[in-house]
DNA sequence: TATAGCCACACACTTACGTCA
DNA sequence: CGTGACGTAAGTGTGTGGCTA
């Protein structure tokens, strides 16, 4: 506390003494209307010299207080407050600020579940065809992968993104491309074995994929 | 050199009051 | 006119740093 000031401060429009039932009274009479507020020109020279500096030299506040008609107590007081204020309104600023960074991550985890849940029946869907010998595939379709290739090609399976096709499976060849070559893995020369053991893990391995990279992946 | 006491200051929290819808 | 919400000047308690004996 600044106790010469506080002094000072309770002697600021007050005529009754110090005595308990008085005090109150004292303090109303302190607070009367003309006194309690500022005026505002007050206001307006205390705000520009805040914008300048939110903390005052102990000899600017003297001088300030002189020249405002105040006791430097009531300047330094008023700064106090300000300073309260100016913290509350930018804790709220910042909660704005953050609440609004959550909500966009938060979308963005989602359409990022919907992406991996449709990725994931992608995989499954390719899977299938892969693991069907059944389907015309022969069992050796697994150790030649350019075979597979081939055989694949005519069904706009692997190489749809050349064709561009608008196949179910094959509309997001580009993606899938893309992803192999953002793990620097060539698609065109992939194996079966290749696709069987291919570990999509590393595709969140966060030393070879910047932020930016999946950023361009799925925007 | 270490320590205790004092002082000034800042801050968080609270109180009392004025203003306004 | 009464009332509750809000803004604000000021009081209170506490922690901290500088100075000095």
């Amino acid at each position: 506390m600044e106790k010469t000031e506080c002094s000072e401060a309770q002697n600021f429009g007050s005529v009754t003494t110090s005595l308990e039932p008085q005090a109150t009274a004292k303090r109303k009479k302190a607070k009367s209307k003309n006194q309690r507020r500022f005026t505002d020109e007050q206001i307006r020279l205390l705000e520009s010299i805040f914008e300048a500096d939110s903390k005052l030299e102990p000899r600017r506040k003297v001088q300030v207080a002189r020249e405002l008609g105040l006791q430097p107590r009531q300047v330094a007081i008023w700064f106090q407050n300000r300073r309260a204020r100016w913290k509350s309104k930018q804790i709220e600023q910042d909660f704005r600020t953050l609440r609004a960074d959550y909500d966009n991550l938060a979308s963005r985890f989602e359409s990022l579940k919907e992406e991996k849940q449709s990725l994931l029946m992608q995989m499954e869907k390719l899977n299938e065809l892969v693991g069907k010998p059944s389907q015309g595939l022969e069992g050796n379709i697994m150790a030649d992968g350019s075979r597979l290739q081939e055989e694949l090609a005519p069904r706009g399976v692997i190489q749809s993104h050349k064709n561009n096709t608008s196949n179910d499976v094959g509309c997001h060849g580009d993606e899938i491309h893309e992803l192999l070559s953002m793990a620097h893995v060539d698609a065109s020369s992939l194996s079966p074995q290749d696709w069987h053991r291919f570990d999509p893990s590393i595709l969140f391995d966060q030393s070879r994929f910047t932020s930016s990279h999946w950023l361009n992946f799925w925007t």
